[in-house]
DNA sequence: GGTTAAGATGTAAGCGCTTACAGACACGAG
DNA sequence: CTCGTGTCTGTAAGCGCTTACATCTTAACC
């Protein structure tokens, strides 16, 4: 491979010039920058990337945490991230964090290993404590789907108060009076909150909250089928269940059917994130969508624009969800 | 940070014994090891990457095309490569390269641009040629689910004929004969196969082939939805549909439902790759299982055995498909 | 004690690039 | 003609590490 010093012979000029139009930056003659131009498309150079982050301290990595590397929710994050990233000509890295302290510290260890200029993080386990005392490191980061107090300018989140409003006042307005909540893990903020929007929209309907009714998943399938098994089993009657999330939805309405009850004569269902599933299974899953996209591009215009020094509009901290009217939920009547 | 040099101060040895120490190369003493190490920790000392990446030519980055970061197939892929990456401590960059010609080349070229070491490539539609003329180039590659003549070594592929023929043999045993196919874009290996093995299978029953029930769908949910409208809208009888994803399967069986067909009463279903998703529609999809996760595994083996030298086991190229029983195929009695 | 060779450690030259600084040059003004 | 100013280009010192080679220890053996 040509070297930067091969390119400067052919042009005669020196390194540092051909460094110059590399980068674009100083002033370079036009005569010149055709040149050495010239020069690199005939010796077909390349820059070495590994040397120029050495030089100058910057890498051009982006370091991602995400929980998994696979469900609906996320291969729209990684999409979304990898494809605004590229075109900026950043290279991305991903781990996985497997929800798990220990993990996603490790995780986070190692993007930072790579020098990566800034991280994005989809971190449910880790503490804040952590996250406060890691703003003094070195690596910048910004936080998705997750606020810290104190630290509101590194995040970017979703009010998942309101969306779990939006479905449980949706249930409501369609009649339904006993409702079943499942939850996700509600050692995590987003959980606690969508509870909390359960609650309120309870609450504006003048519904008490019946405590045997809520029951705690995991955000996965296998969660939401347990969930909706220990519901069914109590002999506690409701004719709706809201779920915190779409996987445990689709968990929960196999459960459902398999136990000889019609989705949504007997039962309806609500979930949350809109996930591509929540389409395409029958009936189809209305659901509160969680613009995840979007969401993930503007954290990385958030790093463009503090890490990398780009313009750009300003940054939205918070998105609003929004209700998805499909099959999922009947008009209750006694 | 702290660099090496303070490491070596504090210790009172010489640079090129901590970069021993580091690595665990060369013989040093264990008292002066010990010493060594003392100092990396006391200075919370952490190797620059990109410094040993330089000095050494080797980036410890491995890159990774996929045609997308989404969905099942992939994210199970992501997830396994991620994975056994990470615990050999290696460093993975993804690109997506969306089943483009360009921009999977793009994509290859991205990966390379990093100095990756080696590349795992899931790629579509970049031509046999193009990957014959990059082997010469100096960076190795593996590729996943993809045979090219001459080049079996850098070839991790799945019996794809077998697993057509095993789909479409489980449909002859339960007494289907009238067939339809939805296929994956034939310009694809991997979807020929399927379909020779489709083809196979009915030979083996003395069922003539009936061009008219074969169309050709994109491998995604959509596909499925618009071969299975063009199926019925053409008001040819059949009992059974092979498809050659889950996904197209998936859409299919959205659109039966839709127009009143019951499943598997009216119509038999059988997928292939054993996505996630297959296991909760309703009927559960009887389907192929693609061992992706092991193939992905395998790929991973290659490298680290080609690139970094690592002692391991031997490389299986070629992995057998199996037949999955569940719930979306009847007995055909006519 | 002298010799030897293996083992332990040090020296220094890069790896390919960026960048502060200095130098060269052209041009207009005084 | 000289000087100043602004533009372009070159020089050289790193960035933090690896590694070939040189040098120094040590201990065993005669």
């Amino acid at each position: 491979m040509a070297t930067i010093y091969e390119v400067s012979r052919l042009a005669g000029v020196s390194l540092a010039t051909v460094s110059r139009v590399i980068n674009d930056s100083g002033r370079v003659s036009e005569k010149t920058r055709k040149k050495v131009l010239a020069a690199m498309e005939q010796l077909h150079y390349r820059p070495n990337t590994i040397a120029q982050s050495l030089a100058s301290n910057r890498s051009n990595c982006v370091g991602v945490l995400v929980s998994e590397l696979h469900g609906p929710f996320f291969g729209a994050m990684l999409t979304a991230i990898e494809k605004s990233l590229r075109s900026a000509h950043k290279f991305v890295i991903f781990a996985a964090g497997h929800s798990d302290k220990a993990s996603e510290r490790e995780g986070i260890r190692f993007l930072v290993s790579r020098n990566c200029d800034a991280l994005i993080l989809h971190a449910e386990s880790i503490s804040d404590k952590y996250l406060l005392e890691h703003r003094e490191a070195p690596t910048p980061f910004v936080l998705i789907n997750r606020s810290v107090p104190g630290m509101s300018e590194n995040c970017i989140t979703l009010n998942n108060e309101r969306g779990g409003y939006l479905a449980s006042r949706y249930l409501l307005q369609m009649g339904h009076r006993e409702i079943a909540y499942v939850s996700g893990p509600l050692s995590w903020g987003d959980a606690q909150d969508r509870l909390a929007g359960h609650r309120r929209a309870l609450a504006e309907f003048s519904v008490d909250f019946d405590e045997r009714l809520l029951v705690e998943g995991d955000y996965h399938e296998a969660g939401g089928s347990n969930a909706l098994n220990r519901l069914l089993d109590q002999e506690i009657p409701f004719s709706a269940v809201a779920c915190a999330n779409d996987e445990m939805a689709v968990g929960a309405m196999t459960v459902a059917r398999d136990r000889g009850l019609s989705i949504p004569g007997d039962l309806s269902f609500v979930g949350f994130d809109n996930a591509p599933m929540s389409r395409y299974i029958f009936p189809k899953l209305s659901t509160i969508d969680y613009p995840i996209g979007d969401m993930s591009r503007m954290a990385v215009r958030w790093v463009l624009k503090n890490v990398y020094q780009e313009e750009g509009a300003g940054i939205q901290h918070v998105f609003e969800p929004s209700l998805l009217v499909r099959d999922s939920v009947r008009r209750f009547a006694r």
